[in-house]
DNA sequence: CGCCTAGTATAACGGTCGTTATGGTGAAAC
DNA sequence: GTTTCACCATAACGACCGTTATACTAGGCG
């Protein structure tokens, strides 16, 4: 193998370049040619890893999905308390967006406007979805709610809110009150408050 | 003028075309061609009335602005007790989609991440976020809020959660726990009860 | 050495994009 | 009745899209 000069292999590069250019400018608005230019990648090396550009969005979807769990888990493994537990969401996407600057909005909501119904890229963002509320609910019995199922789904309408107003703000550009996950957060736990058997204050 | 046979003048048709495509398919994935043939109009007619595809699109995003304010409007007039017209927005957005059959997403949401920076149809993006945070300022005010500012914000998040929700759910299309609007509502209506100096209970 | 692998560079493919040009047509205005 | 205006249909434009083909090259390994 030759890996250009001792730089990572060509898969990898590729999984950045479209990372950082899919993110940024989007995912129709990204030609292959610039993924190529910015990886240093010859065309018929992208088209020898993945299925054409489809397989390289749903390869870039998958590799941000994976990303995005293992910061939760993280966070997850820092919480004890029940309360703070169901809220490490919250503190989990603060994590992941400061890891990248804080810039734009959430990669899945982008790409659920953006790809058609068919796409492959359509199981990550199922995924997603899978992972928040399953999850959630879990959190929701292991804090001994009377209804996961309504505490999951407020606590999923919070950060939806969250995710939206980040996309707005990027249109928006005006002044703003803050980081909207901080706020999503705080609203989240004093709507959470009444709403469990038995709570100790959480941060 | 021939408005060819009693139809309704091209540059409506071609509103009704844009409005329809765009709102359906996105409105990067859909061509020029897809608008000139849905609308029965030539090349040249499009090209005669608008700027090209950025001023379709630019006036596109003006007429659902302009008609999402206008059924706000109407739901507004409907509504005299200070805490419904706050949260008058929620119906207003229930009215507005079922109108057109409940199918998709906020329009200003997915072309908040579809249009690029420079795009003029931005304009009437930052026009709808201004006219959300500043009609429902002035509700909270009305209210008799003490903080109009926390409470028109606080009142975004919810209806910013449910929109983002809608767009979530194309991908998704699981169980569902309802319609996020209506769900908002509720949360939205909760949040407020104890945060008003005095409120009516709201239907 | 010779083979294989993983990669390179360049060029072309057919298709579609947004846009413009050309020439024609029917109805209203003068 | 001629002009004028709004619109039509068709075709072409250059640019870019995603994709494939061709030919070449540098290490790893037997």
């Amino acid at each position: 193998m030759r890996t250009t000069a001792a730089s990572r292999p060509a898969r990898e590069r590729l999984l950045d370049a479209a990372g950082e250019l899919f993110y940024e400018s989007g995912i129709a608005a990204t030609g292959v040619d610039a993924v190529l230019a910015r990886a240093h990648v010859s065309p018929a090396t992208l088209y020898a890893h993945f299925a054409g550009k489809d397989g390289l969005v749903a390869a870039y979807l998958e590799r941000r999905y994976r990303h995005w769990q293992q910061v939760w888990d993280e966070v997850l493994d820092e919480e004890s308390d029940p309360v703070d537990r169901l809220l490490s969401v919250f503190d989990a996407v603060v994590r992941y967006r400061r890891a990248e600057g804080n810039r734009r909005g959430c990669a899945f909501l982008a790409a659920a406007t953006e790809l058609p119904p068919g796409h492959p890229g359509q199981d990550w963002l199922a995924a997603d979805s899978r992972l928040l509320t399953e999850r959630l609910h879990r959190l929701a019995e292991d804090a001994g709610a009377d209804d996961p199922t309504e505490i999951a789904d407020g606590l999923l309408a919070f950060y939806d809110g969250a995710l939206a107003r980040l996309a707005r703000q990027a249109a928006t550009s005006g002044l703003d009150t803050g980081d909207p996950v901080t706020r999503a957060r705080r609203m989240a736990a004093g709507w959470l408050a009444g709403r469990l058997p038995r709570v100790r204050s959480s941060a």
